[in-house]
DNA sequence: TCATCAATTAATGTATGCATTATCGGATGC
DNA sequence: GCATCCGATAATGCATACATTAATTGATGA
């Protein structure tokens, strides 16, 4: 008669299906299989000891997350990022992202609640000072992105970055050495926590728009300098 | 005269995977499964005179669009919108379609390119003339915003704006009769045409970025009005 | 009578087999 | 020599069988 079983301690099942997606996914932001590579579901079931079934639940996740693409009767492709879709994914962030800035910045959060925050931006600028690390710095922006996401209350908008966040990561990991060296971003990072702890709601959102706008143009910059077609 | 397999151009070959999505979805949207029941793979397979399989991958596709939730081991249960997921919809709402509305404004589109969004309009004042037919109003209002976000020019964008005004869909049909006449709402799309038209890109989406401010005050003021807590 | 627990039932998760179809290679004809 | 066609091969799409685990029911004892 209970129609609805609300289990009280959701214990998670390890399914097959997450770990060969998970570690599918970590594969391709890694860029262990490049753009445009073509995969098979048995390859992938043999590498990752599974069977063909949980490797296609993966494939049409990750194909809705837009890493990959599944051309019926052809196989599975890694998807390629061409100049235009760089163009997309920076306009989706620079709708998105100052939105959620802009929420964060309303509720009024304390120091403790931005910690993360705060300590991205330690780290990026730890990253700058002496010999660059710019590995550091990428994971250190990743990371402040991340949780200015999480943060913003609002989960479907916070999926969304981060869907578009992943799509574009490979790129940003490539053109990483190409940019110069990301002194002005760092600072902008500080200046968007300082906003928020300031209850300067317009200004937060003002300088996040203009953080991102700037990233976009340096990024599309360097790919038509470079004349890179797909990434 | 033998088929030459032209590589452009792949002939869709009809996937029972996406026949099933496709009724799946339609059944959601149109509250033929009602939100948080709970339903079961077989039941589904034998309804559509298909195997689990495909069935399965349907479920997966619909998980990431937000339409149903697969709770390991539990089953599938439709999603169910609380007030709270209600906010987080028009707040993203609220961040992707101006943008939407702005990119649009910004390539100077000639009224033969906003056509469809102009049938649109006269649409939504036709349904009001006389004895308002809320349905008609609202099947316009929908064709609408989808071809605004069609004709953005930014797919990622667009698929986004669509996969939230899904979720929320059966809640607009829901509360369709218990809001206001839309003659504000349907005199605010005519406005934004115009203003696309104009070249105005600023007051384009001012005009839409208030239109669905309302919309989203209206939506939650009825929400709280009738203590609905999920729908 | 109620609570607890074991055994049954049933549904999900996974593996595998089968059929369809695309790709590739070779043979044939011009 | 080149294009075409046919057959072999292999990979996907779907169906189904099996394994695992959750829900249910009945029995037992307090």
């Amino acid at each position: 008669m209970n129609a609805i079983p609300t289990p009280d301690a959701p214990h998670q099942p390890r399914r097959s299906t997450d770990a060969v997606y998970a570690q599918l996914k970590q594969h391709i932001l890694d860029n262990r299989y490049p753009p445009g590579a073509q995969i098979l579901e048995s390859e992938i079931a043999a590498e990752l000891d599974a069977s063909r079934t949980p490797v296609r639940e993966a494939f049409v996740r990750l194909q809705q997350e837009g890493l990959l693409e599944i051309v019926p009767r052809h196989g599975v492709r890694i998807s390629a990022l061409s100049p235009s879709d760089m163009r997309e994914i920076y306009e989706v962030l620079m709708s998105l992202e100052p939105t959620a800035v802009e929420l964060l910045a309303r509720r009024r959060p304390d120091k403790a609640e931005l910690a993360k925050l705060i300590a991205s931006c330690d780290a990026m600028e730890a990253a700058l000072q002496g010999t660059p690390d710019l590995q550091a710095w990428a994971a250190a922006d990743e990371a402040f992105h991340l949780n200015l996401a999480r943060l913003c209350g609002n989960k479907r908008l916070a999926a969304m970055i981060m869907q578009v966040w992943d799509q574009a990561h490979r790129a940003r990991m490539f053109t990483l050495s190409l940019r110069p060296l990301p002194v002005q971003s760092t600072a902008e990072h500080r200046a968007v926590v300082e906003a928020i702890l300031a209850g300067d709601v317009e200004r937060a959102r003002e300088i996040y728009h203009e953080h991102r706008k700037r990233g976009g143009l340096e990024l599309t910059t360097i790919i038509e300098r470079h004349g890179i077609q797909r990434l």
